[in-house]
DNA sequence: CTGTTAGCGCTTTCAC
DNA sequence: GTGAAAGCGCTAACAG
């Protein structure tokens, strides 16, 4: 590989003089000289090598991000729309992406060590829970970083994150539109705080309908297909004129167990029951019906933190330090009504 | 963050002693001593910067790996597997994954850049296509990469590939097995590499079971649910003693459309039709039959795929220059037998 | 057994 | 306008 010195001796000109042209620097070049040097690095093909930028810089233009460990079963369904949006947004702001892995359980001596050896910028740590010791640790280390989703109300850090509130509340207030008054929402547990936003779009939408909330119309579960089985078996086991006529899933995963227990009860999903999603994952599509769904905004939401972690790695203080960002209802037939296309 | 020099100066030794210590050398140095860096390096908490070490070594220690462009519509059923099988392996042989995107049409000069540049020591190379260009480029540059899929019989490279051809053929025997005389395959496009390997496990599986090729039996068509679709359109259409009983699809998703189509005709896919699919997609367990398919060995073949590029880079000659791994039958429902456990 | 020293390739201050 | 030279933090050849 050539170096600066190669392109130096070819243009006949000290490696200075190559570094401030090359870098297009502030610095008095005659123009003749600048192609001079230009055709040189062209002619033997030059690049500068990184490393020795890094170095010289202390910067890595490196972004780290946490591939969290997959259950066999349930690939995870949006994580890799989200991995490729932040990768195409690094390369256009200058960086790549180092991707790495966690442990669950003790992630934190990961993101150390990576600091500590000055691999990456930055992180965007994603997948976060209440009270995430990851980002306690970084706004702790006062290291760079953002995360796609909340973790502590009272921690200042930046962040971006769907807004499950406003998302379920618009797919109350369609599915109230087309006529439901009985709608039931099957959420996930309480400690989660990504559900607990979805849930209160649930409540609100309910209130703005000026429906009551029905106790037995709102049950949580873990995040998959028994979820779902379990809930809507304890609606249909409610006396028919009781029963929901709709119901909201807080993810397409618990969505396809609802599903597949109201077929099995000879239900058809789509005119017996209307039925919303939450992520838009792969399957969601290839469902019969097709389900209707929140699709989150998994591409502007990359984006728009590796512009932010950007800046914070500038030491620049983002335009905004959090933003929500509004899920899409993805219309589709589950609820009975053929999308507009 | 502390230097070498730091530890150096608190244990009152120079900066090539701690080296030596900390990075085992083998060079003379006494207990006494070592046991004093040790200590040093743990008090002020000293990590190696990896920037500086890479200058020296000329090694990034980072390997890279293309994330290609996600249709909105189809998600990588198998990528994230995939990518986290990887990030796991590179961090076990001391490396960490560099994620990158290429545009599909015009692939090269990214390659070119981080080759360049010295960003990365090696490539892993994925989605492979017949005479795949960046493996006729790396092979050219002679830089080391691996690549999981075949490019090109006379190429020499290293390479791990699913056996598509003995996963297949393994399915023609479990359907034989069960009785089946008249199984058809809807496969992809005659250009598709990885297509042609698992259309002659079928070809090979029928002849091993003395059938002749029923050539109504075999369609070739797009990886979309619209060519399973169009492929069991076509066979129902057939008077029903020469229809098809059984149904390879090269992937779960052209097996979905297969479904789909059948079961809109009134069939029952388990009963009627018996249905075995392609890569273990997460949806495929979601189905309704749950789909019997054939899972790529991901993590594996990740995990060996690093293996031997790191062999590459240390310039060793890998024990095997390609492997094929068995893809494992996973039993479910679509071919109308329980699965054992 | 341990230390001195020469770079790795680059950026940037300071001279001229 | 341009170049000499220092130095980012580390490894390793060589001296002692």
């Amino acid at each position: 590989m050539p170096t600066i010195k190669d392109v130096a001796r070819e243009a006949g000109v000290s490696i200075a003089t190559v570094s401030y042209v090359l870098n297009d620097k502030t610095q008095a070049i005659s123009a003749e000289t600048r192609a001079r040097v230009w055709a040189a690095a062209e002619k033997i093909g030059y690049r500068a090598n990184v490393t020795a930028r890094s170095l010289r810089s202390s910067q890595s233009r490196l972004l780290g991000y946490a591939w969290h460990e997959i259950a066999p079963e349930q690939s995870n369904t949006v994580l890799d729309r989200f991995s490729y949006a932040l990768a195409r947004a690094a390369e256009a702001a200058g960086y790549y992406m180092l991707t790495f892995t966690a442990p669950e359980d003790d992630p934190i001596p990961v993101y150390e060590e990576l600091i500590r050896t000055g691999r990456v910028d930055g992180f965007i740590v994603g997948s976060t829970v209440r009270d995430d010791p990851r980002i306690r640790f970084l706004i702790e280390q006062k290291f760079p970083f953002v995360s796609f989703g909340r973790a502590n109300e009272t921690w200042d850090f930046l962040w971006i994150d769907t807004d499950g509130e406003q998302g379920v509340g618009a797919a109350v207030d369609y599915l109230v539109g087309l006529g439901h008054k009985r709608i039931a929402m099957a959420a996930w547990p309480e400690a989660s705080l990504t559900g607990s936003f979805r849930v209160a779009g649930y409540f609100a939408g309910l209130k703005r309908a000026g429906i009551d909330l029905n106790p037995a119309f709102f049950i949580r579960g873990e995040n998959d297909e028994v979820a779902g089985h379990d809930a809507c078996a304890a609606w249909l086991d409610l006396p028919p004129k009781e029963r929901p006529t709709a119901v909201i899933a807080i993810s397409d995963v618990v969505a396809i167990g609802v599903m597949y227990e109201a077929e099995r009860r000879g239900l058809t999903v789509g005119k017996d029951l209307s039925l919303i999603g939450f992520d838009d994952a792969p399957m969601a599509a290839y469902l019969r019906p097709a389900l209707t769904t929140l699709r989150q905004p998994i591409a502007e939401i990359g984006a728009a933190l590796v512009t932010m972690l950007d800046e914070a790695i500038k030491g620049n203080q983002p335009p905004q330090r959090h933003v929500l960002m509004p899920p899409k209802l993805v219309l589709r037939y589950s609820c009975g009504v053929a999308p507009k296309s």
